[in-house]
Parts: C-alpha cells; structure tokens; sequence
DNA sequence: GAAAGTCTGTTGTTATAACAACAAGGAGTG
DNA sequence: CACTCCTTGTTGTTATAACAACAGACTTTC
C-alpha cells in the first residue's frame, strides 16, 4: 500500500510519511480473516488505515440480529469518528472479512504539536478534518436524497445534485440501477419502472446511465 | 452569547478565546431577517458560528422546489464541511430567518500553526475534529436507523441505539412522536400503530418517552 | 458462435405505509 | 372549573412501493 496515495497522507512524499510515522510512533497489526479488529462498546483512540486486506463493519442490535453497514478497502481511514470523539464507545464491530494489516494512529499524536514541530503534521492534521468533512457531506447529501416518501421525489433530488455537479442538465452517474436503488433505498424493479414513468412524463430522456434533465430552470 | 460554552471553545476561558480571535483575524457581520448568508454554489473557507438570531439551511432543486433541510441555533457551528473541503462548492444555501450575527473564522488560518504559536489554537483544531467527527456519528446513526423498509425494522434499530447507551434494556428518548417519526422519516400515525403492535407482540412495553425492550439478549 | 452470466425494463399481485379524520387524555391558562 | 392547545393513539381508506417472475439486450468466456 503506498500510502502517498491515501486521502490522509495526500501532499505527503514517501520520505515525508516515513519521518511522520516514527514521530507518531504508529503501529502496524496483523488480523487473520475472521478476526476482529475493533469490537463495539470499546473506545478506541486509535485512527486505522487498512494497509491490506478487507475489513466489514457491522451491528448487532440487541436482539442478536447482524447487520453490515459498510465494507473498508485499502487505502481507507476507518475508527476515525470514534477516535475524534472523547469518550465515545463505539457502535459498530470491525472485522477482517481477509487476512488484513492495519495501520493505527494514535489521534492525541496526531494532534498534538511534535516535539520536532514537524510540518508534515500539520498538513496530516488538514487532511483528516477533510476526510472527516468529505464524509460528512457525502452522508448528508445521502440523507437529503432519501428523505422524499416517493421514488420520483428521491430520484430528483439525486438527479438535482448530479446536475449541479455537472454544471450541466446531461450528466453520467456512477451507479447501475442496483447500486442507484441500495443508494436511495428502493427497490431497484420499482425504480426502473419509475425512471420509465418519468421519460414517458417528459421529465427525463436517459440511456445507460447518461441522463438528461428537461425543462430544468438551469442551464438551459 | 458566550464563546466558552459553544462545543467550538470548549475548554477554553474567555480570555483564552479572545486572544484566539484576534490571532484569527475573526470577523462578526450582521445579517437582517431573510438576507442570504452564504450562497448555493460559492465556496467558502470560512468556518461560520451563529452568535444571536436564527439561520436556516435550504436547497433548491433544479426544477425550482425549495426544501429547508435544518436550522442553525444560537452557538452553533455551520458550512464547516465545505470549509474544511477544498474547492468545494456549497450545494445549500444559509440565510437569516431572523436577525442574525455570525462570527466567521478562516480555516487556513485555524490550521496554521500561529505565530506565537499560542496554545489554545491545538485545542481549537481537536474542538472542531469533535465537532466534525460528532456530525459524522449523528448522519451515519439516522442513515442506519432508516435503513429498514418497514417501520417495524425502523424503530428496533433506534431502540437499540437506545439501549446500547443506555446501557440497559429500559430507557427514555428525548423526542415526542411526531419527532421520533420525522427522525425515521415515516408518518406519526402509523408509526403510533406500530408502537401498540409492538407491545401486544410483547417485544416493547411502554408509556410516553420511557420504553422497556423485552426479551433482548443484553442486560438480562 | 454458442452458452452462461449480468443488467435492465416490464408486468401483475400483495403487503405496507401514507393519509385523513377523530377520540381521549393531559398541560397550561384565564 | 371550563377552555383551549397539544400530544397520543385508533380506525378505515387509498396510494404506493415491495416483491416475484420473466423477457430481452448486452458481455464475457471458452
């Protein structure tokens, strides 16, 4: 894993990243495939980055049924929220779903001021506040596209985002029709049925996944 | 309003936070009832804090629908995550709903190591990491909780949020229905219905705000 | 180029949530 | 106490989404 490449050590050389993790004296752990990582109702002080591997986040709830929220690949930050908050046990259960490696951090070194006053520290501290607010955003707008009771009221408000992205009424999602229903929280046949309804009502005109948005009062 | 209870300061005294808003080069502006604050499609790297009045976020569709997604109280962080991102532009809009002050605060300038290197500035930047990471945690609950189809499947989830806190398998919540109902996004009536099903199945028992999980694997 | 697999769109049926309307039980006020 | 206001729970009806099943188009692979 080549960590220049990760969201947090982004603008950081190799050498750089090196000098950063001997200052942050962070640790390197291995997890057979099964194993768990983080175990809910524990607090954790430590961020992880996967290094290799695949984690699962998961919950139980209290009636002993699982569920999988999401997954971690490599090169992702995960723990970070709980690690941020003082005090907070976490919620959820990471573990390996492969033979994994883990790099934790511990966050009060992260934020606290080195000794050597490094300045590739204060660029790890900007890049986790961005990956916490990137998250933040994406939950969000996440939240925002499935408030509507309607599948044409969620399709518009997901399709009005890509247009503003886009800065264009045409646009590419990066979704197939599985993927855009799970996102919204709909049954994929019955979204497909309603994208129909909404090209037949002059709405929208799509192919695949290019997508137009008509009689929008921008853009025009 | 006083800076020192805002989750933003905490930790710090008054005279503390004085000195930091001048090493910021801060700036309070005033806003009248229905002015725009910041604007849908701009970006900003100023981090704002409400101080007296009352702001609302809102969104327009690019057919032209407003929706108001939430509203911003006095003490209150806002437009962080899009300060904390950059080049990112602002998908929502902040204006005054009523008179309304704000304190802005560059996040550059936040980040930076100051000058004179004043203390209180690492404690500023672990505040808004808790603040961020804290709106992480909030999102990606409610998106949890809202993931079932049934209301059903809806409340179990929250319920066991509850409990986990709680530490116990009776607790109360801090919301009358018609809230609880607009946390989960389903109606109050039939979400009342559920709740009495519930109960004659024997999984909850309750009475106003206090609620008893029965037959749950914890805190037997 | 045949076969298997994946993705998309369609239909009909069923389950379920939204909605509307109302009754009952406080809480607060004059 | 009578009054209003607000919250909660109940019922019946209607709208809508989930679900199941399938057909057609397109990919991938041997």
């Amino acid at each position: 894993m080549n960590l220049s490449n990760t969201q947090l050590f982004r603008g950081l050389e190799e050498a750089e990243i090196t000098s950063l993790l001997g200052c942050l004296n962070a640790t390197t752990r291995s997890f057979q495939k099964g194993e768990v990582i983080l175990s809910e109702g524990n607090i954790t002080e430590n961020i992880g980055i996967l290094l290799s591997g695949l984690a699962v986040i998961s919950c139980n709830d209290i009636w002993g049924n699982t569920s999988i929220l999401s997954h971690v690949a490599p090169g992702s930050v995960f723990a970070e929220v709980y690690a941020c908050i003082p005090g907070e046990s976490m919620l959820v259960t990471v573990s390996a779903a492969e033979d994994t490696s883990i790099l934790f951090m511990n966050v009060g070194r992260v934020l606290a001021t080195c000794i050597n006053a490094c300045p590739f520290h204060t660029r790890l501290v900007r890049n986790l506040l961005t990956v916490c607010a990137h998250r933040n955003l994406q939950l969000s707008q996440r939240i925002q596209h499935t408030s509507s009771k309607s599948i044409r009221g969620r399709l518009m408000s997901y399709f009005s985002e890509c247009a503003k992205r886009a800065g264009s009424n045409s646009f590419l999602i990066p979704y197939n029709r599985q993927q855009l229903a799970d996102y919204l929280n709909v049954d994929r046949s019955t979204m497909c049925n309603e994208l129909s309804k909404m090209q037949k009502d002059g709405i929208i005109e799509y192919s695949k996944n290019q997508f137009l948005l008509k009689d929008s009062l921008m853009f025009q």
